[in-house]
DNA sequence: CTCTCCCGCCACCCG
DNA sequence: CGGGTGGCGGGAGAG
């Protein structure tokens, strides 16, 4: 086998590129963390590609054999290479040292494929032999195996935000083994993200890898599920008892029903088919429901932290009629199941609320929060929740949040701005993580409060936004219904600020961005940040986002806004999606399948295209609004890109795009912020980021409406970007069909905007930092992120940017994250895809921007249908190989029968 | 000790 | 029947 494997990795091996990020990881190897490499390696082709690759090398490598005994290994070996297979050979063939790494891995992986992962991370770390030793004669603690950490490594081998086009196929078993364990851990795994969409069963041993495109909307439905369900009341109710345990009853819990009908409901929103409940039937949901509703917990929750005894007594009463107490323990374990998975997904961080009575686990919840506002309730309930919690914590509210507070619902970007500039201002030396700081993770109830005031201002602000969300009357029921919900929610662009600021103490963030680099990478070394904050460990994740965004999502920006000019690769698309916004969508863009797949879900029938639209913009953790009014042609970027994606390089798009598109910009803001900034150091490292070219992809077109504001020199550089344009969040504005909320403004420390491609003009000052030549695409051409913690950039969302609730908490913006953390609210345009980071990486929030695009490539007539009818890429072929690119191969690729799953997915028709 | 939660037995189902 | 799934809970590492 090895012998093979090398050889072929020979043949192939001219180094390319690639090896950039080999390289590097041998270099970041310090840290361990797997999960970092793996980042990477996604990156680089990065979601096409299979992480996967990497992996089964290892196992590939010649010490697969003698490795161990795991079945897993054996079943590889047996089976001669699949196509997928052979591609991950070529590219890890490509990039020979990344091949050496593996092989490194795989030898020394412990006899137990579980100690693999754990190995291989070490490894990572140490390229060289004699640290893996090290590491092997470590056991792999138990915190190695862990089920978050294994998770992140698996996230770590998927984009956040696949570009539509492609697919991801699952495959378990090489999962399991590139990851060195049982797939029964896998199915841990895979089940919670099925719960959230983020997979979706394929076929057997088959899962279908989505991405957080639509996790948006997922939570969304979630979160009115939960309301309907009232769970909030009952945390509340539980809370406030203090769960002193079991006393609590339900008694009134659900007044809707059934709880075992609203499960179902739950697990049909996930996916849509009814009809086969039978594929339910049984059990066998019973974690994807458990997470579900572990979930909702965190959406309907105004502090947004549930302690686990109060989940699991929940979930005991609901999954049963006569909840065992019993089983409370068993609950609890599988709620850590799904807690680390959530974690891994930088969804909640483990926090511990100090109750009178003593500290309980707990979770927090980071991600985003703010699809829509349905805060009313909540308020009420969290009021009476809070309080408590909050004396004991801390009270006092970072002024970040109360800025937020002031509104998010709406706010303009020159509101925005100002906020910005106030924080600047107020403090200067201190960036907002200061502010933040003073919360520390002990915030946690003290943030509730926080949250929770916002909460009630925001609502009353906001609650125009949430007006707009459509509520299916009642349909949460069904199983379809959850979706359908989706309304637009220009609100929740803002969430992603929010995330971060929790859950990151700067100073991780710090440690992260210096250590991560940022590099256009984006990888993000997580891991590494993970391990400096070990205690964090999920609240690594949780920081995470930040990391991604920068360059995925300025890239999209840039693009975007390049496009708009000039539009070039665009595509056609664009008229039509002013013409039918829904067909558009679908039909449109084969990346939209993705996207359609949660519209599907959803089913929108009532809404109008246009709010899915917006829906899907939303996906993107950042999202970036773009409206397309600018001209139609805006909306047309597109495309292309998205098909090139990695084909371009980044530099030609800057080199289109950027300066008109800055001047476009330019002369479209209005306004001009400055801040004063001092938000960030920049921190030297500003590497660039390479553009991946997943990011080219990207760059679509479309028009943005931004201003790039810069800042004046002095301001550190800040810029903020503005959109010019955007109305008011609600309002559609171009087409009058989205509604957009969208980026109101960009803040960008100057530093970074070196490298932004976007913003900058050529008139930008100077100060950027010199940084930027190093990376190969200077110029404008890159924008290379600045390292994390130098740099903050600020997207503000116009309307909530910050979202309300998330805004609450005390983080810091912008610093915070120390990632630039945009939010893109995509521009309502018709379709749009966001794009992801290329670092798949975590969780992150990646960037993604959403673009528009039309129809985004090429969409194969396969894919098209799929989009509708599946939500997910449940058409086996939809799924695209793993390793292969989904071009040509998937085609080739059976479209295997759906299974049952599959099948149903058509729910959304329903 | 408690908190976590790994690990894997074994029951379901499905094909 | 065999294999994919995944419920479940013993028991042990970590703190």
């Amino acid at each position: 086998m090895e012998v093979n494997c090398l050889t072929l990795k020979d043949l192939i091996s001219p180094r390319q590129p690639r090896l950039d990020f080999a390289i590097e990881d041998g270099e970041n190897a310090q840290k361990e963390n797997i999960f970092v490499d793996r980042s990477r390696m996604a990156p680089k082709t990065p979601i096409k590609n299979e992480p996967i690759d990497l992996s089964k090398q290892k196992k590939f490598t010649p010490e697969r054999n003698p490795i161990t005994p795991v079945k897993l290994v054996d079943r590889q070996q047996a089976e001669p290479w699949t196509p997928t297979a052979n591609l991950k050979m070529l590219i890890s063939a490509a990039s020979p040292d990344i091949r050496d790494r593996e092989k490194k891995k795989g030898l020394f992986r412990p006899i137990e494929n579980k100690d693999d992962a754990f190995t291989d991370s070490l490894q990572l770390d140490v390229v060289g032999d004699s640290a893996v030793d090290e590491f092997e004669k470590q056991r792999p603690s138990r915190k190695q195996k862990s089920l978050g950490l294994l998770c992140q490594k698996f996230l770590a081998r998927y984009p956040s935000y696949p570009l539509s086009t492609e697919k991801t196929t699952i495959s378990l078993d090489e999962v399991a083994v590139s990851l060195g364990v049982e797939r029964r851990r896998i199915y841990d795994i895979v089940n919670v993200l099925e719960s959230l969409h983020l997979v979706s069963r394929v076929a057997k041993n088959q899962y279908g890898w989505h991405g957080r495109h639509s996790l948006p909307k997922t939570l969304r439905n979630l979160q009115r599920l939960g309301e309907e369900q009232k769970y909030e009341e009952q945390m509340a109710y539980l809370q406030q008892k203090e769960l002193d345990l079991m006393d609590y009853k339900f008694g009134e819990r659900k007044k809707d029903g059934d709880p075992d009908s609203q499960e179902q409901q739950l697990l049909d929103f996930s996916e849509p088919d009814y009809p086969s409940s039978s594929a339910n039937s049984r059990k066998d949901k019973s974690l994807r429901i458990m997470s579900q509703k572990f979930v909702m917990l965190f959406l309907v929750s105004k502090t947004k932290i549930v302690t686990l005894d109060v989940a699991a007594k929940i979930l005991i009463e609901e999954s049963q009629d006569a909840p065992d107490h019993s089983k409370f323990k068993t609950k609890v374990r599988r709620l850590y199941d799904i807690a680390n998975v959530l974690t891994s997904l930088a969804l909640i961080k483990k926090v511990h609320v100090t109750e009178e009575r003593g500290r309980k686990p707990a979770f927090k919840w980071i991600g985003p929060v703010d699809f829509s506002s349905n805060d009313e309730e909540l308020v009420d309930v969290s009021a009476s929740v809070l309080p408590e919690l909050k004396r004991e914590t801390y009270g006092q509210i970072p002024v970040c949040a109360k800025q937020k507070l002031a509104r998010h619902g709406s706010f303009n970007t020159v509101q925005a701005s100002e906020r910005i500039q106030r924080k600047v201002n107020s403090e200067p030396s201190s960036p907002y993580r200061e502010e933040q700081g003073s919360g520390g993770y002990s915030l946690e109830i003290g943030s509730l409060a926080a949250v929770y005031r916002q909460k009630i201002e925001d609502n009353s602000q906001g609650k125009a936004f949430a007006s707009k969300r459509v509520v299916p009357p009642s349909s949460g029921l069904d199983p379809v219904a959850p979706f359908p919900v989706l309304s637009v929610d220009p609100e929740y662009c803002v969430n992603p600020l929010a995330h971060p600021v929790f859950s990151v103490a700067q100073t991780d963030l710090q440690a992260f961005s210096v250590q991560n680099g940022l590099n256009g990478q984006v990888d993000v070394s997580l891991a590494s940040a993970a391990s400096a904050v070990e205690s964090l460990k999920p609240a690594l994740l949780a920081g995470q986002p930040l990391v991604y965004v920068p360059s995925a999502s300025l890239f999209m920006l840039y693009g975007s806004l390049q496009e708009g000019p000039a539009s070039g690769s665009g595509s056609e698309k664009d008229d039509r999606n002013s013409e039918a916004p829904a067909t558009v969508e679908l039909s449109s863009a084969p990346s939209a399948q993705k996207r359609l797949c949660e519209e599907r879900k959803p089913q929108e029938e009532d809404e109008p295209a246009t709010k899915r639209q917006s829906r899907e913009y939303e996906d993107g953790p950042l999202s970036l609004v773009m409206p397309k009014k600018l001209s139609d042609s805006t909306d047309l970027a597109s495309p292309k890109t998205m098909g090139n994606r990695a084909s371009i390089p980044l530099k030609d798009i800057h080199v289109n795009g950027q300066l008109p598109a800055a001047e476009e910009i330019s002369g479209k803001a209005t306004a001009t912020c400055s801040v004063s900034s001092e938000w960030g150091n920049p921190s030297r490292n500003t590497d660039v980021e390479k553009p991946s070219k997943e990011n080219e992809s990207t760059k679509e077109p479309s028009l943005l409406q931004y201003l790039c504001v810069q800042s004046p020199t002095g301001l550190n550089g800040f810029n903020v970007l503005l959109s010019g344009s955007h109305t008011p969040p609600t309002v559609g504005p171009s087409s009058g069909q989205l509604p957009s909320f969208s980026v109101p403004c960009m803040v960008l420390p100057s530093p970074s905007l070196g490298p932004f491609p976007v913003l900058y003009s050529p008139a930008m000052p100077g100060p950027v930092s010199s940084t930027l030549g190093a990376l190969p695409n200077t110029g404008p051409v890159n924008f290379s992120l600045p390292g994390l913690g130098s740099i903050a950039q600020l997207l503000v969302g116009p309307t909530a940017v910050v979202n309300p609730k998330s805004s609450t908490l005390p983080s810091a913006d912008p610093q915070l994250q120390g990632q630039p953390s945009l939010n893109l609210s995509p521009v309502m345009s018709r379709s749009h895809s966001v794009v992801q980071s290329e670092s798949p990486v975590y969780m992150g929030h990646p960037v993604s921007v959403v673009k528009l695009h039309q129809s985004p490539v090429p969409v194969t007539p396969k894919s098209i249908q799929r989009t509708h009818r599946e939500t997910f890429f449940k058409t086996p072929g939809s799924l695209g190989d793993p390793v292969l690119k989904r071009r040509e191969r998937n085609q080739s690729r059976n479209t295997s029968s759906a299974q049952r799953r599959l099948e149903i997915p058509s729910g959304g028709a329903d």
